[in-house]
RNA sequence: GGUGGCGUGGCCGAGAGGCGAGGCAGCGGCCUGCAAAGCCGUAUACACGGGUUCGAAUCCCGUCGCCACCUCCA
């Protein structure tokens, strides 16, 4: 069976076919870094990190490319209001600042790193050269009021609105957002490629250009780089759906119209909404990533946002990590058991994923289309004959149990959602830490078994009740007693 | 006005012509001194009305409702 991706330019299910066999270029639309990361922020990246894992667990060598556009008017206006308030923070610094925020996150709930991350402000020059061919080609003009605006000339391209399959002139007339720089356009609908130097941006904002200083107008800089990183055709191009228009229909015209064939397909991740609605920083409802980052365990997060297709729209209610983080426990509790039981080796942690070993149900499901739910279904039904083996392991078969076991790790592994992979940090606490718990615990749960074993349940509860309000769960076996961090 | 999506059991959430994905919560049972964990069992679910079909949650027509985008967005 080969892969399946939706194609939202064509808008249906396509059989991927890489440019060239056993290589994937994948360029994915990273934040504008002009405000703190939130949850959409981290479904996007996730989404795109899960692709990319399964991608290579395919035998793909993958490279992607996730952009960091740290000039805009929102990061200006951002760092102008700061300062009016006092602070003293250039809007470079700024960016810098919120760039490192996302990283954090990204990292946090196990974002692989990118092949690599772009910055616009280190990439004006090929947008530069990408401007220069789209005004020789005559599909873009210098504003009309003398200043150094360079606008795309929508009407010159037919095949604007492709991607969206809009029809030009039933477009909304909408007003240029910012008219001091829309100034001089021909077209309401015309974009800003190049936008002009204004008195009262900072001069550290803008480039010299053969038609005169200023700054990159939003769109331009993803052309430049994915051009730049990928060539002038490659293979995926990725983003949040509510990107689809203007921000990549405009990527595909100039880049188009410059003459490259640009991505051969496009995806586009669901939006996270609250309460039945889209969350957005003008809503007021936005959900931060180090709100939740502090509310859930990163792991559980990043399980909790692999929960709905990555088509699909996400919903967030105030349930939803704990919800997610006793699902999720449910799987370590198992990993944990069945470890103990059999005692894997350190090496077979170390292994990487490996698609012979993935159950069929589970890897046909990531071939349609990257189906992370369903894949998750079969994680669970897994996890549960894992259990019954492990219920009946000391009469059963612990060759099934080992197998139970590996299968279910191998699907971790490829979702991202190890549990003993050392990037999630096996808790906070050093190992002397450790083991000054440890041996607490374990004094503790010697005086409870004493007391039971007088049947003295009174005290035996009161330790129990003693150590779950610590924090400690336990649970008693056939032979010993468990106990873990709740 | 244009473009696209959605409506599935108490909640989340897959599926897309025929065996009721999965998770959370609930209920009954097993296990346990009691728990916890785990296992087993447990639901006349597909917005509404027509139609096509041997068979429709799935396809077609219509209706209602919700959401997103149309130059700030992941």
């Amino acid at each position: 069976m080969k892969q399946r991706i939706y194609d939202s330019r064509r808008q249906e299910a396509v059989v991927f076919e890489p440019r060239r066999s056993g290589e994937v270029g994948m360029y994915v639309c990273g934040p504008t870094v002009q405000s703190a990361p939130h949850i959409g922020h981290l479904r996007s990246a996730l989404v795109y990190d899960q692709i990319r894992r399964w991608l290579t667990v395919t035998g793909h060598r993958v490279t992607l490319i996730r952009n960091v556009t740290d000039i805009d008017d929102k990061i200006l206006d951002n760092a102008r209001i700061a300062q009016e308030a006092g602070g003293d923070e250039e809007w470079w610094a700024l960016a810098y600042r919120v760039e490192r925020d996302f990283t954090a996150a990204y990292e946090a709930i196990g974002v692989l790193p990118p092949s690599y991350e772009p910055r616009a402000t280190a990439n004006i020059d090929g947008m530069i050269s990408l401007i220069e061919r789209l005004i020789e080609r005559g599909h873009a003009y210098l504003a009309a009021d003398g200043s150094a605006s360079v606008y795309f000339d929508t009407a010159s391209w037919p095949a604007y609105g492709a991607l969206t399959r809009q029809r030009r002139e039933q477009m909304e007339a909408a007003a240029d957002s910012d008219p001091a720089t829309g100034a001089g356009k021909r077209d309401p609908r015309d974009f800003a490629l190049w936008k002009a130097h204004r008195a009262q941006e900072p001069d550290s904002a803008s480039w010299d250009a053969p038609w005169g200083r200023g700054r990159p107008g939003w769109h331009i800089e993803c052309s430049a780089m994915a051009t730049r990183y990928l060539g002038e055709e490659f293979d995926i191009h990725g983003g949040g759906i509510d990107l689809r228009f203007p921000h990549h229909e405009n990527e595909l015209a100039q880049s188009s119209a410059a003459g490259q064939p640009f991505a051969r397909l496009w995806i586009h991740n669901g939006l996270v909404n609250t309460g039945g609605q889209k969350m957005s920083k003008s809503l007021g409802n936005s959900l931060f990533a180090a709100d939740l980052l502090a509310e859930a365990r990163p792991i559980v997060l990043r399980y909790f946002l692999g929960s709905a297709h990555y088509r699909s729209v996400l919903e967030f209610s105030p349930d939803s990590l704990a919800e997610a983080e006793t699902a999720f426990a449910r799987i370590e509790g198992f990993v944990a058991r069945a470890s103990e039981m059999i005692g894997a080796s350190s090496d077979e942690d170390a292994a990487p994923a490996r698609l012979e070993d993935l159950p069929e149900a589970f890897v046909e499901a990531m071939l349609d289309d990257f189906a992370v739910p369903q894949a998750l279904a079969v994680l669970h039904t897994t996890v549960r004959e894992g259990n019954s083996a492990l219920a009946d392991a000391e009469g059963g078969d612990p060759g099934r149990l080992a197998d139970l076991l590996s299968q279910v790790v191998q699907m971790l592994r490829v979702l991202g959602l190890d549990p003993r992979d050392p990037a999630w940090g096996r808790g906070a606490e050093s190992g002397a830490e450790a083991a000054a718990l440890d041996a607490l615990v374990t004094g503790l749960l010697r005086e409870r078994r004493e007391a039971r074993a007088a049947r003295d349940f009174a005290t035996g509860d009161a330790i129990r009740n003693r150590l779950q309000a610590s924090g400690v769960l336990i649970e008693d076996g056939p032979d010993e007693t468990r106990w873990s961090i709740a």
